[in-house]
DNA sequence: GGAATAGTGTCTATAAGACAGTATGCA
DNA sequence: TGCATACTGTCTTATAGACACTATTCC
């Protein structure tokens, strides 16, 4: 960064996250891929995975782009967070300055398992109740990453991301208490999703429980996840 | 824009809203002000007011200082709306490679009014319900920045933002009603607002009508006009 | 039948909306 | 007194939450 002295430079990064359990058969938690530095400033901190706009890159390409890099995965759900340019992010003031657009995104959980050892040199997974110390002010914005998160899957329907392609009600409600960190009612949980007509159930049954199985659902493809108002005029690809 | 090919421009707009009456005696509605383009592309097309960002300057500053050449206003509030950057923006493509880091803001009506002739050339207002041709995407901005405002309206307390220090309770319900495009009940609008506590009673009443006087209000400065989350943890500076 | 989880019914508290009705200041 | 608007009371409906209850499968 910083190669031009008096030029603003234009990065993009991403906050990761993904659901996994802090120890088998311990509840699930969120977590997130992170980078560490190499170089100063904040050398041998931690970092969002992102760098520099390609000149013919939209911004969305170049978010999943590094999603990419730092899981080997395809994001689940995508949206931009916000544009972070104040003067004191770095160090070194108005000679370091950089405008970050930062995105956020979901990646599904047995995806993240199998493509584990697929991780690049310097990145590593992290509990967001367990960060490490963080270069710039890469703390505020994953805290303002999880705020939104938290917001969201309140009034939308994001959390299938984290599941794979069928689930039951149980997985998705457990998905909901882990983004939110409280527990829920399984019988007002079931109505509501129920009434959203976010999931559609596929007929089958989960296999080999020593108890009553529970119902399959898929995810509901003809209604939207969210509303993104007139965003949804703008180009973008479709991603597979 | 685009004189270093090869380069990515980086800009920053804003969505300026006012409250005005289209005619005097009629309901008021939306209004904002525009540029007309002097230079290809989009040569005598409107396009919202903005700039290249300074390189010693905040997003935030920026947006109200093109606020400020345009309206000789302060902004009464002010919210990062999105960053467009898509390919398409520019019929150039990625030779005119821009980046629009959008705000958008509101400002009080009744000091529109007062400096209703400090406009600079070249800039015009327009009710958003009749605007003229708009120069690259800036019709999708608009779009949304409406979106958002009045998504926003519903659940903060931004509406006073079009008033001044003091108000009635018919005014603030008039600024909704404009707002969202529909009559609210004034009986359920009243018992809304109380219960919000966005507002004090000044004990004062209106002078002058010709029926019962209605009483005045003032903002409740110690309840926060919206939540940011952890966004308040960035540095801000106070407007006057 | 017992264990364990899936799934249903029902009551309560809260909030939004419709709308009738009362209060108050001035001509 | 009548008019116009400010303000209040109350009923209905929708929704979230608490929680008791029934259902189904495997052992």
């Amino acid at each position: 960064m910083g190669e031009h002295p008096g030029a603003i430079a234009l990065a993009v990064s991403t906050v990761i996250f993904a659901l996994r359990p802090d120890q088998p058969d311990a509840p699930a938690g969120l977590w997130l891929p992170l980078v560490r530095r190499i170089r100063p400033p904040y050398e041998g901190d931690w970092a969002l995975p992102g760098g520099p706009l390609m000149i013919d890159e939209d911004l969305e390409d170049a978010a999943a782009r590094t999603l990419g890099a730092t899981t080997a995965l395809e994001p689940a759900y995508l949206e931009q967070l916000y544009a972070f340019g104040t003067l004191d992010r770095s160090p070194e003031g108005a000679k370091d300055r950089v405008v970050s657009i930062v995105y956020w995104a979901l990646v599904s959980s047995d995806e993240v398992a199998t493509s584990a050892g697929a991780n690049p040199e310097n990145v590593s997974w992290f509990s967001v109740d367990d960060l490490p110390d963080l270069a710039f002010d890469h703390d505020v914005i994953i805290e303002y990453a999880l705020w939104r998160l938290r917001n969201k899957v309140e009034y939308s329907r994001i959390a299938h991301a984290f599941l794979g392609d069928t689930f039951t009600l149980a997985e998705l409600r457990e998905v909901h208490e882990a983004v939110l960190g409280r527990s829920l009612d399984p019988a007002n949980f079931r109505r509501q999703i129920e009434s959203s007509n976010s999931v559609v159930p596929t007929g089958k049954r989960v296999l080999g429980t020593s108890y009553r199985p529970p119902r399959l659902y898929r995810y509901n493809t003809s209604v939207a996840p969210v509303d993104r108002g007139p965003l949804d005029r703008l180009p973008r690809k479709p991603r597979p």
